[in-house]
RNA sequence: CGCGGGGUGGAGCAGUCUGGUAGCUCGUCGGGCUCAUAACCCGAAGGUCGGAGGUUCAAAUCCUCCCCCCGCCA
């Protein structure tokens, strides 16, 4: 008997609305859930936010909100967000319940009791030394220092020391390192699990724990003049779910007899592989058995960002293709586990060659076919047909062959194998032309050709479930089909529809989108929201953004990045800084001096750690780019309209 | 030498671990069919698998060096 599945993401941190990777990540554990689901086995899948934090309680101080009102309202966008791409999580953690926090006052007792193999204490007070800064009020790093000083606060930090507890992570590292090269603690892909060991090898230092100066976190226990550090709070949301404070039968259930696996993006590796096992065994709790760690994904061959405008709002997409098209487009379109691209300029074409032309055209040829010639009843099979036994074989292996590159979370491909089933039933609906056999009146073989298909139908729409859970449940309501016979025991099987079933179509199961003049992707942002189709602005829609005449007083590349200059401007009444991503295009002696156009009363926003406080306008073509300059001389300030 | 990914027909990718006739989707061109969502099916053109060495009977695949892209708020 299979153990039961816990899979979960990660809690997202919510200073941030939900975007397409957060998407990823979360309809990757929906698909791997109703997978394993459809097999018959218990599942729990847990997502979840991060609310702790000095950068939440800024946030919510702008805001002009206390902490909890802030993430209750961001959280919203989160369970708004899942709900319209139809992610079946059992529960969802916040950091910021009680539950939660009894689970980390646990853990924490728990580590503060254990000794090391060696007979020390797991956790020990010492201080922390840094550069503190008043403006941020955090300790930073000399990596995040601009010329000595805070770039957000420009001003220098302040040497500064706190008391804090650590965490003795370097007496557990052999320890670690064996569970995973036994095998015991699996971390996938290899090149990650390659990635955690030579981390171990590299050496790691103890961490420290808890904060002094954080206020908005859980109170240590055993000192409550210090808060627990962000990923002691956060890491534990994965057993403070399941009852590891106050539900033993769950824990019991999930966390000790379950496979645990934990999905995410490879960025969290060290936090998750190392930080995280360490804790457990100090706690004296069951490691996890699998970590799954993704890639990272352009968008259009670009990295995500907000400067480049390409971060992409899932509601925007669902708004689009919708919740099934959405996650059918996210996961297929590169292997999933690597680094690969997003190509959202084809999501329209992909959309219509898979989903309308192969699969929902499939069901639309066949179901009309039953209807005219069948009176909308099932026929009855028919054995000899040219065809039909390779077809039932590839059928019939379907849900194996996905079922095994589910179990290597090869989910990219295991999608495509169902596509390729659909392709093989187009063809052989092709090849044996049962509108010849209409014609001619042969119903015994006409009909046993609608029937096979109709049967590769109801196999695809199984395992097509765990991917488009909504459109298959249409599928199958189509050749009179409920949730009963949805399992994979059942996709095994070819003859299993009864004929005379009634089978009917409505309306199509994934109609074309017929081509509209822009498939960017942040063009329909507004319409989502507003309502409004046209495209069209109102001249005070325009009006909202103000553009002004800026001179270009400094320019200077930020250091490790090739896209991204960092100007100070002047816009008459005021200086101000901005980053824009054209140092490819411009050299700072270039654009030094120049006369640019910029949008002023953006959100200041802050770019690979440097705060921007506007825009710049500039055109593009392909790979050129210039910028946009008034015709003549105008002085800093003057509005553009 | 911060870490990591990648360079395969016009585009995007698989294949590389476990060497042995270069595959898939899209696009283009030609054809078939007319049941179907102008969808479906077949065929063709198009690649010296980034470069140079090496190992081997045999290299996209193994080894060495080099060049070029890209990512590091999920």
């Amino acid at each position: 008997m299979t153990r039961p599945l816990y899979i979960t993401t990660p809690i997202y941190y919510i200073n941030d609305r939900p975007h397409i990777g957060h998407a990823y990540t979360t309809i990757a554990a929906d698909f791997i859930t109703r997978f394993h689901r459809l097999s018959g086995r218990e599942c729990f899948f847990l997502t979840g936010t991060d609310e702790h934090g000095t950068k939440i309680a800024e946030a919510a101080q702008a805001a002009g909100m206390s902490e909890i009102v802030f993430c209750d309202k961001i959280v919203e966008t989160f369970l708004t967000a899942w709900k319209n791409l139809s992610i079946a999580n059992d529960d969802f953690i916040r950091t910021t319940s009680a539950r939660h926090e009894r689970a980390v006052v646990k853990i924490l007792e728990a580590m503060r009791r254990a000794k090391t193999v060696d007979g020390r204490d797991v956790i020990y007070s010492g201080f922390y030394e840094g550069l503190y800064c008043t403006g941020c009020e955090k300790f930073l790093t000399e990596k995040e220092l601009i010329d000595g000083r805070c770039p957000y606060h420009n001003r220098p930090p302040e040497q500064l020391k706190e008391k804090n507890y650590f965490f003795r992570l370097t007496a557990f590292l052999p320890a670690i390192k064996q569970k995973i090269l036994s095998g015991e603690l699996r971390i996938l892909p290899d090149e990650r699990r390659r990635e955690v060991l030579g981390l171990i090898e590299q050496g790691l230092d103890d961490f420290s724990l808890s904060r002094e100066r954080v206020k908005w976190g859980i109170r240590l226990p055993f000192d409550t003049s210090q808060s627990a550090y962000v990923w002691v709070d956060a890491l534990t949301n994965y057993i403070s779910a399941i009852g590891y404070a106050d539900n033993e039968t769950s824990f019991a259930k999930w966390w000790n007899g379950g496979e645990v696996v934990h999905l995410m993006a490879k960025e969290i590796l060290k936090f998750h592989c190392l930080y995280w096992p360490a804790m457990l065994m100090a706690a004296g709790v069951k490691l996890p058995e699998t970590i799954f760690l993704h890639g990272f994904f352009t968008i259009d061959g670009e990295k995500m960002s907000k400067s480049l405008g390409n971060m992409i709002d899932p509601n925007d997409m669902v708004a689009e293709y919708g919740a099934d098209g959405t996650r059918y487009l996210l996961l297929t379109q590169y292997p999933f586990g690597v680094d690969g691209d997003i190509q959202a300029k084809r999501f329209a074409l992909q959309y219509n060659a898979d989903l309308a032309n192969d699969l929902g055209n499939l069901v639309s040829r066949v179901v009309k076919m039953i209807a005219t010639n069948f009176d909308g009843a099932l026929p009855e099979p028919h054995t000899h047909i040219e065809g039909l036994n390779e077809l039932v074989a590839q059928s019939e292996a379907l849900a194996d062959t996905v079922y095994q590159c589910v179990q290597r979370f090869e989910l990219g491909r295991a999608i495509a194998e169902a596509m390729n089933l659909v392709r093989a039933a187009n063809k052989f609906f092709n090849d044996r032309a049962p509108w010849v056999l209409a014609r001619e009146g042969k119903k015994a073989e006409l009909g046993g050709i609608l029937n096979a298909c109709a049967e590769v139908i109801r196999i695809v729409s199984i395992i097509l479930f765990p991917i488009m859970p909504d459109k298959m449940r249409q599928v199958r309501s189509v050749i009179g089909l409920d949730e009963r016979t949805l399992t994979l025991a059942n996709a095994r099987v070819f003859s299993e529809l009864k004929p005379g079933t009634s089978v009917r179509l409505e309306e199509a199961v994934f109609p074309r989108l017929e081509a509209r003049p822009s498939q960017e992707t942040q063009t329909d942002k507004n319409r989502a929201t507003t309502g409004k189709d046209d495209g069209l602005l109102d001249i005070s829609d325009f009006a909202k953004a103000d553009l002004r005449v800026a001179h270009v007083i400094e320019a200077e590349r930020v250091a490790g990045t090739e896209k991204l200059l960092k100007l100070q401007i002047d816009i008459g009444q005021e200086r101000r800084q901005i980053v824009a991503g054209v140092a490819q295009h411009y050299d700072p002696d270039k654009i030094r001096g120049m006369k640019i156009i910029v949008v002023t009363n953006l959100k200041p926003t802050v770019i690979r750690g440097i705060p921007s406080n506007g825009m710049l306008l500039a055109a593009s073509s392909g790979k050129k780019l210039v910028l946009l300059t008034p015709d003549g001389d105008l002085p800093a300030g003057a509005k553009v309209s």
